[in-house]
DNA sequence: CAGCAGCATGCAATCGTTTTCATCGATGTG
DNA sequence: CACATCGATGAAAACGATTGCATGCTGCTG
C-alpha cells in the first residue's frame, strides 16, 4: 500500500470542479485563483489553493490550450542527436524553457531534410512555437515552416526568419591570427558540406582573416562533417604542404589528428590544427585539440529567448537575430610554424 | 507571396467544421472518417479526406486528448543528456515513437535525483506515459512516480515496475573470457558511482566472471563516472599490479588510457583496457578501445514498446521487463599478458 | 436614506474533438 | 405489402479549462 493522495484516487484526474467543491467555491473561481490572481479575494484564493494543494490538483494544460490556444509546449528539431554538438545546445534550450515553464518537443530527423517540413506540420498544431537546429531544408520549406507556426533557427540564417547565429567570421579571424603568430604563412582549410550555410560562413571567415593577414590559404576538398571525413582528408592536408590547418568541425580535425598520427606526422611540432566547436571529445583527446569554441548551451538559450520575445508580441514577424560569439580555445594542436616551412626533415 | 492552402488563412487553425462543410456532411462524419474508418461509406470518406487534403486540414491533439484521455504523448526524462551514452538511446526512442505516432517530452535533469520526481508529476497530466532513463530517484520515490503515471524505467530494476535492462552479467563475462583467454589472472574493475544500479550488476558479474575463470579480482574505488574518473584511477591501477583492468564504463576507461599513457604504460602491451557502453568516441581513440557495447537505440526502441504494451493493457500492473544484450567489441587495447605478470621491464 | 460605484463571484458559452443515441432510407423477408 | 433490420449519418453531450457578462454585496457619497 502506498500513500494515496487523500482522495484515494491513483490514476483518474482531479479537476478544477473538485478543487472548487472541496474549496466552497465556484469553477471559476479556482480558474482564477491559479492565474489572473488579481480578480479574486486573496482569502478565497489562500483556501482554494489550500484545497488544489490537497487535492494534488495540476491544470490540465490542453484543455487549457484548448481555450486559450496557447499549448505552453514548444517544438524542438534537430538533425542528429548523436552529432556531440547538438546535445549541448538541446540541453540549453531545454533549460531556458522549464525556466519559463514550457515543455519541450524533441523530434530528431536523422539527417534528412525532406523529413523536416513534416514534422514541423505535424507539430505546429501542439505547440506554441518551434526551434529549428541547423535545418538542412530549401529556403522554400523555410517559408512554407514558417507560415506553420512561430519559428527561430538557429546557425542559418534567410528567408527572413528570426534566428541565432555564431559570429564564425570573428571566430576564423581568432584563430587565424592565432596561427599567423605563431609564424604561419601558408593555411590549409579543409571544407564541410557544400550545402551547410555554416560552411560557407567558415569558409568567408577565413578568406577573409587569411588575406588580412596576409598568408596564402589552400582549401582542401568538401568532406562529410564527421571523423571519417577527417581521416580521409589527412592526406590531401599532408599534399597540401601546408604547416597549419583549420577544419570545418572538430570531429573533421579529431580524424585529421588520427591518419596524421598513423603518418608520422607530428602535431604540433610538423603541422598545426585548428578544430571548430569544442566538443567534449576534443579536450580529451591526447593532443588535445586547439579549437574554436562555440558556446553551444547558450545558443540554445539564446533560440528560447528569442521564440519567447517573438510569441510575447505577435504579428511582429520582425527579422530579430541574434549573434553569439566564439571564442578560441587554445590547447595541444598548435604551436611555432617550422622555421624552414616544409619539406624539412 | 507564398503559395497559400487554397483558404488564404496563414495561421487560423482550419478545424473538423471547416472540412465538414466543405465536404458537404456534419463534423461527427468527419471525425469518423479519421477514425473509425468502418462505420463510414468509403465513398464519403474518400471525399471528406479530400476535402481536409485541400484545406490543410490536422487534428488537433489537444482537443482529442481531451475527450480520449489519451495524448498521443510520451515524456522522457534523462539525467543528462551531454553524457554520450543517452543521445543514441533518445533516438531510439524517438524513432520508435514516431512509428507509433507518439510525440515526445524531453527532459534533462542535469544529474539531480530530487529533479526527476517533481518532472514526472509535471509531465503526467501532459502524456500517457512516462519513460525514465537511469533514474537516480530512490525506490520510494519511484513508486510515487508510478502512481502518477505509466512508467517503463530503463537501465534500473525494482520497485515492480516495467523495466529495460542490459544482461550486465553477461557482458562482464564476455568481457572477462576474452581476458583470460589471453592470459590474464590477475584483473581489476575501476567501479562507478556506489549508488548506480549498473555499477552494482557489473561489479557483480564480473565478481562472478572472474570466480568462474578462477582468476584473482582487485576492485578499484568508486570514481565518478566521467574521463576524469579514469585519470585520476588510473595511477590505483598501475599501483594494483595487474596485468588487464574492466572499466565501469568508455569514458572512465578513456581517462584511463590518457594518463597511462602519459605514465609511459603501454596499452595493450603491459596492461589490457576494456570498457562498457561503446559511446561513439572509443572508436576514435587510439588505440581504440575494447568494449562492452550495448544496444543503445535497442534499449531505446524496447522501452517504448514496453510502454505502448502496457498502454494497451490497462490496469495490468504486470511487472514486465525485457533485458537486451551487451557484446564485446574487440579492438585494440586487449591483447596476450606479458608473460612473466608483473614488475617486468 | 437612496443611489451608485466597485469588487468579488457565479453562470454559461466556448475551444475542437469524440461518442452515444436517434433518425432516416433502403433492403430483405414473411 | 408491412414490418423488422441494418448501415450511414446527424444532433448533441461531453472532456477540462477560460472568460465575458450578469449578479449580489459592501460601503461610500450627496
Amino acid at each position: 500500500m502506498h500513500v494515496l493522495d487523500g482522495s484515494g484516487n491513483t490514476d483518474m484526474a482531479v479537476t478544477i470542479r473538485d478543487v472548487a467543491k472541496a474549496a466552497g467555491v465556484s469553477a471559476s473561481t479556482v480558474s482564477r485563483a491559479f492565474s489572473n490572481s488579481e480578480l479574486v479575494d486573496p482569502r478565497t484564493r489562500e483556501l482554494v489553493l489550500r484545497a488544489a494543494e490537497q487535492l494534488g490538483y495540476l491544470p490540465n494544460r490542453a484543455a487549457r490550450g484548448l481555450i486559450t490556444g496557447r499549448t505552453g509546449n514548444l517544438g524542438l528539431i534537430v538533425p542528429d542527436l548523436a552529432n556531440p554538438f547538438f546535445p549541448e545546445v538541446v540541453k540549453g534550450i531545454q533549460a531556458r524553457a522549464r525556466e519559463a515553464d514550457y515543455s519541450v518537443f524533441l523530434s530528431d530527423t536523422d539527417e534528412d531534410p525532406s523529413a523536416e517540413l513534416g514534422l514541423v506540420k505535424a507539430l505546429a498544431k501542439q505547440v506554441d512555437g518551434i526551434i529549428l537546429c541547423s535545418p538542412r531544408m530549401s529556403a522554400d520549406d523555410m517559408r512554407e515552416a514558417a507560415d506553420c507556426s512561430t519559428l527561430v533557427v538557429v546557425n542559418r540564417r534567410g528567408s527572413n526568419i528570426p534566428a541565432i547565429t555564431i559570429d564564425n567570421v570573428d571566430g576564423m579571424r581568432q584563430a587565424v591570427a592565432h596561427l599567423a603568430a605563431l609564424g604561419h604563412r601558408r593555411i590549409g582549410y579543409v571544407a564541410g558540406p557544400r550545402s551547410s550555410w555554416s560552411n560557407r560562413e567558415r569558409q568567408r571567415g577565413v578568406r577573409t582573416a587569411v588575406a588580412a593577414e596576409d598568408a596564402e590559404l589552400v582549401e582542401i576538398g568538401n568532406v562529410p562533417p564527421q571523423f571519417e571525413g577527417g581521416v580521409a582528408a589527412a592526406d590531401l592536408v599532408i599534399a597540401a604542404d601546408v604547416t597549419a590547418v583549420i577544419a570545418y568541425n572538430d570531429l573533421i580535425a579529431l580524424g585529421l589528428l588520427t591518419r596524421l598520427a598513423a603518418r608520422g606526422v607530428d602535431v604540433p611540432g610538423e603541422l598545426s590544427v585548428v578544430g571548430i566547436d569544442d566538443i567534449p571529445m576534443s579536450a580529451m583527446f591526447s593532443p588535445a585539440l586547439t579549437t574554436v569554441s562555440i558556446p553551444k548551451a547558450q545558443c540554445g538559450r539564446a533560440a528560447v529567448e528569442l521564440l519567447l520575445q517573438q510569441l510575447a508580441t505577435p504579428g511582429v514577424r520582425a527579422s530579430s537575430r541574434r549573434e553569439v560569439p566564439a571564442q578560441l580555445l587554445v590547447r595541444d594542436t598548435t604551436a611555432v610554424a617550422l622555421p624552414t616551412g616544409r619539406g624539412a626533415h
